[in-house]
DNA sequence: ACTTAGTACTTTGTATTGCAAGGTACCAAG
DNA sequence: CTTGGTACCTTGCAATACAAAGTACTAAGT
């Protein structure tokens, strides 16, 4: 167990929530959302993103519509549904209860720190 | 996909963390654990956390000790052994850079909410 | 002594999913 | 027509959360 893998656990429940977080942004197709999560220091592959997009596309979360690139292949330029806002407001909210669960316990730690 | 499965992919890759929290703010044996979780609105059964400690055992971030019950059969009680206080850190670096990135994709979706 | 209830620890099987690696396809430049 | 760049997709593996079932110890009631 390296602090690498632990890492990697704790962006795999977030995954989901920041490609959400960025299409609500602005609509993008996976290269750029791989680079534009590289730019936000987290890591993400295509081996990881593509199955991600398809799976959220399955769940109605997400449509895409293609687009020529002037420089190589069309783009899937992917965008959130309407049921992918109300899914991602959800996710606002369990995230705020996950955060505040951490910050919780980590004050318990500091407590402790202090005796 | 329904939400209560995407916090559940939330609490993935945190749950780690937050037990190891726990167990720096006093050592604790596998129920009491679970218990002081829910109390945190953070759901795990046994069958995740028992195969959780046992990693985290071999893995040498935690020890324990038996104890005797005044109710019941005896206790095992966890506690971080110094390369777990060690990992604890790295853990905290860890959870405070993904919040940062998580608080940065949100302050995007903001913006653009706002055009 | 035997049964029952409560508490605690453990294991097994399944489904999900991140990731590495390899593959396919389109386009432009030489 | 080959080469390089960009983009999309698939396959196989490993990690792990979870449900469910099992084992074991203690105490209380009969």
């Amino acid at each position: 167990m390296n602090i690498e893998n632990a890492k990697s656990q704790m962006r795999k429940g977030m995954l989901e929530y920041c490609v959400l977080l960025l299409l609500k942004h602005r609509p993008s197709y996976a290269s750029d959302i791989i680079q534009q999560l590289k730019n936000a220091e987290l890591l993400v592959v295509e081996g990881t993103l593509y199955p991600l997009l398809t799976r959220l596309k399955n769940d109605g979360l997400l449509q895409y519509e293609w687009q020529e690139s002037t420089q190589g292949p069309p783009r899937k330029y992917y965008a959130l549904s309407p049921e992918g806002e109300k899914f991602l407001e959800g996710l606002d909210t369990a995230w705020t209860e996950l955060s505040n669960t951490i910050n919780y316990l980590k004050l318990l730690k500091i407590e402790n720190q202090a005796l």
